[in-house]
DNA sequence: ATGGCTTTGTGTATTGCATACACTTTAACA
DNA sequence: TGTTAAAGTGTATGCAATACACAAAGCCAT
């Protein structure tokens, strides 16, 4: 035991909540591995783990990223830091939570470290969690929800190239709310931040979808010159009524 | 020295910016402490300080606030993690860093424990920072940047009564933008947040001004109705005409 | 009391953008 | 070849954002 202070110290560890997007099913999913050591030994949890002395918090999150689930350069950015006394029997462990956003189909999964399992589950039917997870998770869950409308983080969740039906399922997906075609593809494509690519989807059994990629360099030099990325919740003609006279 | 444990641990500590309005004139403000001590005795830093092992994070915060600058019952919200390892030089420090906004005008400062003065500084004139308070603070400008045009945290920096030229005058000192003063008071009233007031300044060398409060009850029931509130840097038409033809 | 100064407070015409809405085209497969 | 499934496309309407200027109020100095 040859770590000695004058005055007592809390841990401070890393955790990761991993938002994928399938547009298949299509829902959004959570990447959860099932701990294979106590305490919650069996439980299932967001991958993390402690932070080292000698490297930054981020370095930390993405090398328990990898070292539990074989994950590299994914995106990924601070959320919140929990650290209530309580939150971990072990003793006083401050946790600085971090969310990373993957398209799953680009992607492999792999359990190691002390992960004896990993696997994505849909963020409405999650199993319990170990510790205050499912806390972190619903401030992950809220954190994207209000961003993906004002910052271009959804194409993270797809891979490269992509048909623009699923760029609008991913919308309704996370915003929770159905979306017009022709005015959402109206609106992302009048904005130029898309590349509009010759290449087709393939292997479906109905008309291909022309693929378009996210010109993420185009992007930037638009912000340097004022641009303002808004994609959101449509509000119909019914709500705005509403709100300026109740009574209908 | 008797804290021992079988790994090394961080030190982990709060900082706090806090943020003041000052509709005189105009700008905005952040209170900054001198250090008493070493490291970097004499030098201005934020206020904040060491976490204790059975207090959560966000009360350390309040806790060091108030013995360094007598402040209590302020707007406080988590800004962000800094653990770079060398941040500090007196080992491995983890700063959990929040951000306050209050009206100055109806707050008290004191400097105590271990500030030996603590000052209000234009965030355009600001001193020297200890450690990365320089870094601290310019993301927590960016923060309530990013945040007054979505969430009504302005009114946290005005006094309980104002007229409506000081709410103009505090967004256009946070967006750093002209607004127009009838575009204003058409959109902020139309929200339907704001209590009419039967008061009127006082002691003022001309024509006095209606006050107005921040309706904060009905503002919540609107929320909870699906209301958005939403008051932004306004686009003119040029800005609007040149995104679609560069040109002009 | 009068005129000058400063700030409050108010209305409208125009334009652009968000919304609502339905049918044709394409391609695979049976 | 027709059935199925999804892609892709245009317009009319209404609301909200914008641009813009002058009269009213109240204090002060003369």
């Amino acid at each position: 035991m040859p770590y000695t202070y004058e005055y007592p110290r809390p841990s401070v560890t890393v955790d990761c909540v991993v938002f994928g997007f399938d547009d298949k099913e299509p829902d959004l999913k959570v990447l959860l591995i099932q701990r294979a050591a106590d305490p919650y030994k069996d439980c299932w949890a967001l991958p993390g783990g402690f932070v080292d002395m000698d490297e930054p918090v981020e370095t930390a999150a993405m090398r328990e990223l990898e070292e539990e689930t074989g994950l590299t350069d994914v995106f990924l950015e601070q959320l919140y830091t929990f650290g209530n006394p309580g939150r971990d029997p072990r003793g006083r462990v401050i946790s600085v939570a971090y969310y990373a956003l993957i398209a799953p189909a680009d992607k492999q999964i792999t359990a190691a470290s002390d992960a004896q399992n990993v696997h994505w589950f849909s963020v409405n039917h999650l199993p319990p969690l170990a510790f205050d997870h499912d806390l972190i998770l619903q401030t992950g869950l809220q954190r994207i929800r209000g961003k993906v409308s004002y910052q271009p983080i959804g194409f993270e969740l797809l891979p490269e190239k992509f048909p623009l039906s699923a760029l609008q399922k991913l919308y309704e997906t996370v915003l929770e709310t159905p979306l017009d075609k022709r005015n959402f593809r109206k609106k992302i494509l009048s904005m130029g931040i898309l590349k509009e690519l010759d290449e087709f989807q393939q292997d479906v059994s109905h008309r291909a979808a022309r693929l378009y990629s996210f010109d993420k360099a185009k992007y930037e030099q638009m912000v340097k010159e004022g641009f303002y990325f808004e994609l959101k919740e449509q509000r119909s003609r019914e709500t705005a009524r509403k709100k300026l006279n109740p009574k209908g």
